[in-house]
DNA sequence: TATATTTGCAACTGATTAGTTGCGCAACTT
DNA sequence: AAGTTGCGCAACTAATCAGTTGCAAATATA
């Protein structure tokens, strides 16, 4: 039931909602203007994210505002570090170079 | 369908897979093996890997050695691009001067 | 040639999911 | 006080998914 961060960030208009959380707090109606589908199916969404806690709420009055919780994001980040030696070119090159230091 | 890099990486054993991968190329049969689920289940789930360009196959006689794709990863990497800026310390910090300069 | 191994592909099934609708409650507005 | 607005929660449903089993093709081995 409850998803990890890898699950939220699956989804387009979870990423599409973290990208507009990136710039300002905002409502579920304010959110859910931005997309095509109704309120409840994004207010659905916030909660998976409230769930991968990359979204921490804000109660204000009957409204609740809702911060993107940047730092968790950090986890998909510390998972990354195993491939980014990998990636790069200038690394596969030296790791040709030590291939051929051991011959 | 088809998946994206980020439903890709949603889940847990693909994941695992492609840490495994990082390591060196493999056979889904060797693949396999660290797991409990049948042959065809991860295989399975090398073919998600595999349509998201994350894997590439290298045909040797009637094995099949999957490589880790690692550069497809940054696209991940890309996408956290956005958020980098909000989850550092220093840069929060650094928003704060900024908003003081203003004032 | 006969047999075993490695693998992908297709069909089936139980579980999970995404989205809708309907509801109720709390908080503003007039 | 009465009506409106913002929101979460719950039930329902259609769609999708994950894993299994069974099979066929290609390669290797005896």
């Amino acid at each position: 039931m409850k998803k990890d961060i890898f699950q939220a960030i699956a989804d387009p208009t979870r990423r599409a909602i973290l990208s507009l959380l990136a710039l300002h707090a905002m409502t579920p109606n304010a959110i859910a203007e931005h997309f095509t589908s109704t309120r409840q199916a994004v207010s659905k969404h916030i909660q998976v994210l409230a769930d991968a806690e990359l979204v921490r709420q804000e109660q204000q009055g009957r409204e609740i505002y809702y911060h993107l919780n940047a730092k968790k994001m950090k986890e998909v980040d510390k998972w990354l570090e195993q491939f980014r030696v990998l990636w790069d070119k200038k690394f596969s090159q030296l790791d040709d170079v030590l291939k051929n230091l051991k011959k």
